[in-house]
DNA sequence: TAACATAAGTGGTTAATAGTGGGTTAAAAT
DNA sequence: ATTTTAACCCACTATTAACCACTTATGTTA
């Protein structure tokens, strides 16, 4: 079954003193009654931050449990990918607090560049999009083979 | 499936103080009532905006499903693809608001160039389309590369 | 072809929503 | 017990969307 969510756009927005960050309203409307504005938000695999609605990040779950833990590509994949992976709901305004290790990691200091990629939502440091956007970065050889496997 | 749409005709009309623009009747009225007033409006491969209706776009929207978050290049893509992507409605005079992002990619200023081009439809800045028209430009390599794996 | 009627393009005003900032209390954590 | 963190509340401002109104085309009918 496919994703019931298309985010898409680009959005600038600031974190404020408290680590909030505003869900831009066209990704929040998206949000189903079934979710309970609740989300899944962890490392992405660049140095930004990934929103999975609750129920798509259980049937990526699902994809995760069918990797074996003997590579050792799956291995740190899913180190990295469940530790850092915080169960978050946002506030009556439309606002989540950024957990610390995911401020530290993605380095957003005030500004925050917000993009949706249909099925997650990505939450960037606008400084470092902007380097990303202008270096072509190699592609990764064992990221390229997982790729066959799991549609992330 | 083919396409339902076979937008044609070129139009010159204006962009007032808030960024309003105006569908012209004759491809106005091909939207469908299942289209609700809907399309996607995001950066064409030229320096102009292209506008789908939001099934046509669904179309391109279950393409990009198929790509594995894992692939590098994947990301990159999608990223791209998708963060100048803005869901739209046209008002009930028939206009709809042109984002920011694509004002300034698109350089529209005070007049605007609409041309059909069977299933989109695409925004100019009438002065640079002259140009564009009269400059024979080669093709981007990367673009044509993706062409084989993505029908745009 | 003159008069009328309808549709199309353009402009502005108002009302609702979105983004941001902060305070207060309750629950955890140290 | 003290400090942090999290949930909830209220409030201000800017932006956006809904609404109304006018003018110029287009087309139709007497």
């Amino acid at each position: 079954m496919s994703s019931q969510y298309t985010f898409t756009g680009q959005f600038t927005f600031s974190i404020d003193s408290k680590n909030r960050i505003n869900i831009p309203a066209p990704l929040r409307k998206q949000f189903s009654v079934k979710d309970k504005k609740t989300f899944v938000i962890t490392r992405g695999i660049d140095q930004c931050a990934w929103i999975y609605p609750i129920n798509e990040w259980e049937i990526i779950q699902k994809e995760l449990k069918q990797l074996s833990s003997l590579s050792k590509t799956n291995r740190v994949f899913l180190r990295n990918h469940l530790r850092h992976a915080n169960i978050i709901k946002f506030d009556s305004q439309g606002r989540f607090v950024l957990p610390k290790s995911l401020v530290d990691y993605t380095t957003i200091k005030k500004d925050v560049t917000i993009i949706g990629v249909l099925n997650k939502i990505e939450i960037w440091n606008p400084n470092l999009l902007r380097k990303v956007d202008q270096s072509d970065e190699v592609d990764d050889q064992s990221y390229e083979q997982l790729s066959e496997r799991v549609n992330i």
